[in-house]
This record gives C-alpha cells, sequence and structure tokens, in this order.
DNA sequence: CTTTCAGAACGCGCATACAAATTTGACGCG
DNA sequence: CGCGTCAAATTTGTATGCGCGTTCTGAAAG
C-alpha cells in the first residue's frame, strides 16, 4: 500500500494527479498545465502528459480544444446520474447473469460473500463495522460484475465505478457521518441477499430492478449528506459516503 | 470531407488507425508498433503515442501490461452485448427525458425529424432510401441523446456509438445486403414514432422499454447478416448493416 | 477613458536523442 | 536433450529543444 503505485513516471504521476483531483486539491474547472506539474512532481513533460491523457479517459480531465487538459466539473446532477448510470450497469449485468445462469461454484462464492457482509453486523443490532463492511461490498460488487459473463459489461462498470462518488466502495473520510448509516447498510444488505436470489432463480427482470434500486440508496445518502453539509461543492467534498 | 481530419499529426494519425482498425486492414489482436507506424505515416513516435491512448480510451485498442497497445478484438458477444448497451443507454436517456418532461421546442424539433425519415420510404411501399434514412436516422439519435439533458449519458452514449457495429449510422458497404431491410426499417421507424409519442406524453418506463426493443433489431439484423455470411470475423467484416 | 493592435510571453505539438525494460535467442551446463 | 542464464536486439519510457499557435500585455490612437 505505498503511496506511488506503479514503476513508471507516468504511472506515479497518474496516480498522484487522480488523488489530487478526486480530493478537491486541483479544483474542478482548473486547466492544468504542464511544466508546473513536471517541476512538481520532478519528472520531464513526456509522462505527465501521459498521465493527463488517460485522465481524460477515466472521464476526469476534459481536453480543451486548442490544447490542453483542464479538472473535469462534476455538477450534482453529473453526479447523481453517474449513481443512475452505475446502477443500470449493474442492472444490465445481473439481469445478464440471471437468463444465462451462473454455475454452482459462483454461487458458492457469492454466498460465501453474502455470509461475509452478514458476520460485518454486531449481533443484537449493535452497529456495524464500517470499515469491513466497505471492503467486502467491494468484493461483493466486483465479483457481481463478472456473473454476466460480459467482458464489455465489466469493463463500462469500472469505468463507471472510477467516476467521483458512483463506486460501491466507501470513501469514509469524515467519522460523524456514520451515525444513522447502520440503517441503509441494513436495507443495503438486504437488497444483496435477494439480488443473488433473483439471479440464481433465473428471475432476470427482478434481478434487475433490485439492482437498480439498490443504487438509489447511494443517491439517497449523497443527497442527505449534502443536506447536512449545506454546500454546493461537489469535487473533493469531505465526507462522502458510497457505502452501498 | 478531407480524407485527414484535424489539424495536428495527432488527430491524423487518430483518425487514420481508426480507419484502419474499422476496416480490417489491423487485424484484430494484432499489436501495433510505434516505429512502423509513425515511419509508415511520416511523422515522429510522439503523435503515434498520442493517437494510439486516445484509441484506447475509445476502447479500440488495449493497453498490454508491459507496454504497448493491442488491437481489441471483438468477438461476436462483445458486439451483442455493446448493442444491447447502447439500447440501455438510449433507453435511460429517453426514460429521463419523460420523467423530466421536454421543451414544446424540442418536440417540434423531433417531430420534424420524425417526418424527414418518413419522408425516405417510398410511397406506396416501393422501398426506402437507404443512405438518406441512414444519415437521418444519425441526426434522429444524435438529436435523442440530447432530450434527457444529461451530460453523462450523452457523452456515454457517444463512446458506445464508436464500438462497432453499435452505432445508429448505417455501414452499407455491400448492396446485395439491401434487400429484405426495408421491412426492418419500417418497423423501427414505427418504433422511432411511438418512443417521441411516449416521451411526450412523459411514460417514462414504455419510452425505455421501446429504445430497448429498438436496439434489438440491430442484434437481429446483424444476426441475419452472419448467418449469410457465415464466417465467424468480425472485425472488419464487409457488410455490416446497423441501420436502426 | 476606451479600444485596438503589435509585440512579447507563454504553453503545447512534435521531433529527436537517450535510457530503461522487455523479449529473443543462443550458448553452455547439467 | 532440456533447462537456465546471459547478452543482444527490439520496443517502449523519458528528457529536452525548437517552432508555432495562442493568449496576455502594454502602449498608442481615437
Amino acid at each position: 500500500m505505498q503511496k506511488d503505485t506503479g514503476n513508471t513516471h507516468a504511472l506515479r504521476a497518474l496516480t498522484s494527479l487522480r488523488e489530487k483531483i478526486l480530493s478537491g486539491e486541483l479544483a474542478a474547472g482548473k486547466r492544468l498545465f504542464e511544466v508546473p506539474l513536471a517541476e512538481e512532481l520532478k519528472i520531464s513533460r513526456t509522462p505527465v502528459r501521459d498521465a493527463m491523457s488517460r485522465l481524460a479517459a477515466e472521464g476526469l480531465l476534459d481536453r480543451v480544444s486548442g490544447g490542453g487538459f483542464l479538472v473535469r466539473t462534476f455538477s450534482l446532477a453529473d453526479i447523481i446520474d453517474s449513481i443512475e448510470l452505475r446502477g443500470l450497469l449493474e442492472g444490465a449485468s445481473a439481469r445478464l447473469a440471471a437468463e444465462r445462469g451462473i454455475s454452482p461454484e459462483k454461487i458458492a462464492e457469492m454466498e460465501a460473500l453474502l455470509r461475509a457482509l452478514d458476520d460485518c453486523f454486531y449481533p443484537d443490532d449493535q452497529g456495524v463495522d464500517f470499515a469491513l463492511y466497505s471492503a467486502r461490498n467491494a468484493e461483493f460488487h466486483a465479483a457481481l460484475a463478472t456473473l454476466s459473463n460480459s467482458n464489455l459489461m465489466q469493463r463500462e462498470l469500472e469505468r463507471v465505478n472510477n467516476l467521483p462518488f458512483a463506486s460501491p466502495s466507501a470513501f469514509l473520510r469524515d467519522n460523524g457521518q456514520k451515525r444513522g448509516f447502520a440503517r441503509a447498510l441494513i436495507i443495503a444488505h438486504a437488497q444483496h441477499c435477494a439480488l443473488i436470489d433473483a439471479i440464481v432463480a433465473r428471475e432476470g427482470t427482478r434481478a434487475e430492478s433490485i439492482a437498480r434500486e439498490h443504487a438509489r440508496i447511494v443517491r439517497k445518502n449523497l443527497e442527505r449528506m449534502l443536506r447536512e453539509k449545506a454546500d454546493g461543492q461537489v469535487n473533493g467534498i469531505n465526507a462522502v459516503l458510497t457505502l452501498v
């Protein structure tokens, strides 16, 4: 878990820049200049250009006509749409998995992941281990994406998950926000179980609608959080909880 | 309409390479080396690298671990999935448009596009002007993508349409294949009309399911064409008809 | 005081040289 | 004959300089 992932300058610049964009250190709409970035990272312009090109592919940067890049601005509507899109893709993936059927091994794997998520809840409704849930939730959704046996769906799902806040994994930087989300997680996990149940029973339409509704919880959490924070800022927001 | 679009070497290399990939001149799975390509295009490696990076973003190239790119292989399943994905995104876009409502100006615009498509059919069921239909169909779908007022949906839809064969516009290189598709276009255009009707009537679910079914026609045409051709080749296939 | 135009400064596109890494193939040893 | 190792060749990664286009800036004219 070192900070500088990757073995080339370009990959290190990539992760470094991505981090700065998602954290808000590089403000939305700001233009990125090659030379200052290269100097800051103590490398030349070439790998910086490469990294920026990849970030544009990820959707975190926009190419400006006439050359150069700027940090993409994510409006609240964009984020809500990206959550919607996540639900759409996971729904389609789940439906395809149900229609095409999945192997007994895959069923066992998914049920093991469900049980692992079960174990994140303390006995007698005493709350939930957020960090553990978050990690296992990410595992669950990653495994879910493979069930459709569709390279394309899996690839697009990965893309969407790299957009800010659409990811199923947790960004839990503000502990004060945790309270009250335990109930949301109970509901979310019930949907996990129902989703796998539907896929196993080959009920494609049901699986799809559960997955879509599942993504809606993220949206609800986001809206609630924004209501509590009450500032329009979206890139680099402090406490982002997309833990569903 | 010059062959070399763009004013920089990188953009010219981009369109040149894209053409060669889609036409099959560069075989699927083949690795692309910078130096030969640069020599062939009479430019240096730098803009070639840039172009390849953009093509990887478009999904036409894959980055190979350890550096370099290779032409992405599109299996029949990939293409069918990308068509499915197109239906998914257009469906979501149509549903959002219906739910959020669209302006009278937009309604008038879409109805004008519908009438333009109407006029592509010769009187008394005497067939259809394929070239004209194809162009206007592309216009219609481009306009449709804007109705949701969602940057994200529009952007992702553009991405998917750049994948081989998922596009609503026509690749009609083999005239011998035209016969029999006129009937499919009658059905497709009826769906266009129904789709706009549903959006105007704010019937989101109906709009979504029509858009999905609409994409299915592309799939049917593709499967029929493959049955007639009966070779597994997919990249660079001669007659591709995704005219719906 | 505003507007316009020219010059300067700035930033990117591209080429080229060099470095690092990966692959290939051959040779020697077991 | 097979396997491992090392070296050479191939290919990508990186640095850097230069030219062109774009964008600021400031001065002069209206």
